[in-house]
DNA sequence: CACTACTTTAGAATCATTATAAATTATAAA
DNA sequence: TTTATAATTTATAATGATTCTAAAGTAGTG
């Protein structure tokens, strides 16, 4: 039997019940050392490579967003039309490779002193987002 | 006459013709004190109301995009599968409003102290930007 | 085991954007 | 001014990402 008690446990306490497709999904996002950056598209690709199970597109939307919507995964903004997701939901900023087009994290400690000093009145700030797009430097 | 040779110069040096559609776009984009952040469907949706001179919705992203390509408009990079617009091309930042979605500028100075501590090998900083997402306060 | 609510699924629908190819227009040369 | 041609506009089709739908399948409870 394999280790997934912990995301089966994971999964049932957020209410979602644990299902093969949401497993091997938990599986391919979170049980990994570093923090993962992908679009559905990626993740969809990754997932085609197993053919002896095949998961429905429309499941791998549903699950992304239904673990966004718990908090295990954030929404990444980029100029482009496709959403990036991060395993990474803790407060922190990014580089966008511009000629790769990869995300790359970046500490929040790595972002020295951000204050912004101005005001919307009736407005409070909900988050601050550095996106630092970085090129080749030859 | 009205005042459209400033336009009809600016699109000419460029090498872009001088064509009736693209004044008519220039003068709602740049004939404004305040800058003016957009989507393609809201500037769409302005230019519907003369309904005396319809602009095709390919002209408008045609327009836009080669306005951008000029340098003359900024693509911001919004949690959303919208590409929003600004006349406003200087280096500078912004609060999303994420009651509203509306964009807000935020001058280069108004937010205090950028420091980027991080590098990654071989790349160089393109650009940086800040959104802020605000919310209402109640 | 049976019931119910949740989940998955394939395919259709939608929405923003881009491509296409024919008609129109701006420009420069005759 | 007319002509030639290259750029531009246009309606529509095509695309690509995402969401919706409704039927079939599955997990959890009793």
């Amino acid at each position: 039997m394999e280790n997934n008690s912990i995301f089966v446990e994971k999964l049932r306490s957020s209410g979602l019940r644990p299902t093969k497709q949401r497993i091997k999904i938990c599986k391919l996002l979170f049980d990994r050392k570093e923090t993962f950056h992908f679009t559905i598209n990626n993740l969809s690709k990754i997932l085609k490579k197993d053919k002896s199970e095949k998961i429905s597109l429309a499941t791998i939307y549903n699950t992304v967003h239904s673990f966004k919507k718990k908090g295990y995964l954030k929404e990444i903004s980029v100029n482009q039309n496709k959403s990036y997701f991060d395993t990474n939901t803790s407060n922190h900023h990014h580089f966008l490779d511009i000629n790769t087009n990869e995300l790359i994290d970046l500490k929040n400690e790595d972002v020295h002193n951000i204050k912004i000093k101005k005001r919307i009145p009736g407005k409070k700030i909900n988050s601050i987002e550095v996106l630092v797009k970085i090129e080749n430097s030859n």
